[in-house]
DNA sequence: TACTGCAGCATTGTCTGTGT
DNA sequence: ACACAGACAATGCTGCAGTA
């Protein structure tokens, strides 16, 4: 308490450059005595602070000194002013905590660098909330108390009980040992285990939450990069894949690739298109990969799918015919 | 193991003195 | 008159020993 009160008070003689102990002890909710019992102690531990006694005077810090809080290196604080502009941090519940946080980041840097840091917080924005044609980035919205009671759990190695709302279904409480949060573009999931067996939950999914009082199974040290490599190869190649066979426009050829999990044949035909042989996660990214592209690619098997984009392709010709 | 009492310490507020 | 500084007392917390 008291040394929050300490840094608190450093702060405040930085901001107003000099205050008396009265309006100290009222900015802190103390009396003037204390206030003057914390001058004495910062003076103590090396603080430059000085007093001018009389009428009009009050305590001021020495020109040029700077609050040492976090030890950083201009480079280290910089970094960590760029990362607080991303808006990862409200996924968390903990955005006003990290503006608090970058505001005693850049008060901590030497007088030289800080309109650096603070101008880089202001000139670089990365993650806006729409793109440059004003398109939306949907991002995944969580309720703060949610968001902050997985983040206890996660933290603490306690087990979480949370209602889950799976794609399509009604949302079900389950127990979960949580083993970390991972945050991919504006989506963020929550890896755990359930019952010995690895769950990846949707945060935005995640309809209440409560961590449990017991401790939750699991190893002490984990990779979360690795973990979520292994999850993210596993979803690739379970599920109902398809493989199907297409031609495409050369300049869209990238387009498709890109939407497919894997490609295993490839060649040039003779009209100057490309055959392509591929595999989709299911049949609906498949359907939709090529959809999307239009008249530039042809699905040439399986049938259902050819008849699946024939049938979409007519109602929609039929559409733009009744007017 | 849980509870109680006690000493020591840190923190805080009030009153009064001193300097400008 | 105003603001800082010293002396003293009150309060609350912590650690430890003793006891049921």
């Amino acid at each position: 308490m008291r040394a929050d009160r300490l840094v608190s008070l450093v702060l405040l003689l930085r901001q107003h450059g000099q205050l008396s102990a009265v309006r100290l002890a009222q900015e802190l909710e103390v009396s003037t005595r204390t206030v003057l019992r914390d001058i004495e102690a910062l003076s103590a531990a090396g603080v430059p602070v000085y007093a001018e006694r009389g009428r009009y005077g009050g305590f001021a810090l020495l020109p040029g000194f700077q609050t040492q809080l976090t030890g950083l290196n201009h480079d280290e604080a910089l970094a960590l002013v760029v990362a607080g502009s991303r808006r990862g941090a409200q996924a968390f519940g903990l955005g006003s905590a990290l503006a608090s946080a970058m505001l005693k980041v850049i008060d901590a840097l030497p007088e030289s660098y800080r309109d650096t840091a603070a101008g880089a917080s202001q000139r670089l924005l990365i993650d806006p909330a729409a793109d440059l044609l004003a398109r939306p980035i949907y991002t995944d919205e969580m309720p703060d108390e949610v968001a902050a009671e997985v983040l206890r759990a996660v933290l603490s190695g306690n087990k979480l009980r949370i209602q889950y709302a799976a794609f399509n279904k009604p949302p079900e409480w389950r127990d979960v040992d949580p083993i970390g949060v991972v945050t991919v573009r504006d989506q963020g999931y929550l890896l755990a285990t359930r019952e010995g067996s690895d769950r990846t939950y949707r945060l935005s999914r995640i309809q209440a939450a409560e961590a449990l009082p017991d401790a939750a199974e699991r190893p002490h040290r984990v990779d979360l990069d690795k973990a979520w490599q292994e999850r993210t190869t596993k979803f690739r190649t379970g599920g109902d894949q398809v493989t199907i066979e297409a031609r495409v426009h050369p300049t869209r050829r990238e387009e498709l690739a890109r939407t497919a999990l894997a490609i295993h044949t490839e060649r040039p035909t003779p009209d100057g298109w490309l055959h392509l042989e591929l595999t989709f996660q299911d049949r609906r990214h498949a359907e939709w990969a090529l959809w999307q592209l239009a008249t530039h690619a042809e699905a040439l098997s399986p049938d259902w799918l050819r008849a699946t984009l024939q049938t979409k392709a007519a109602k929609l010709a039929a559409r733009y015919a009744e007017s």
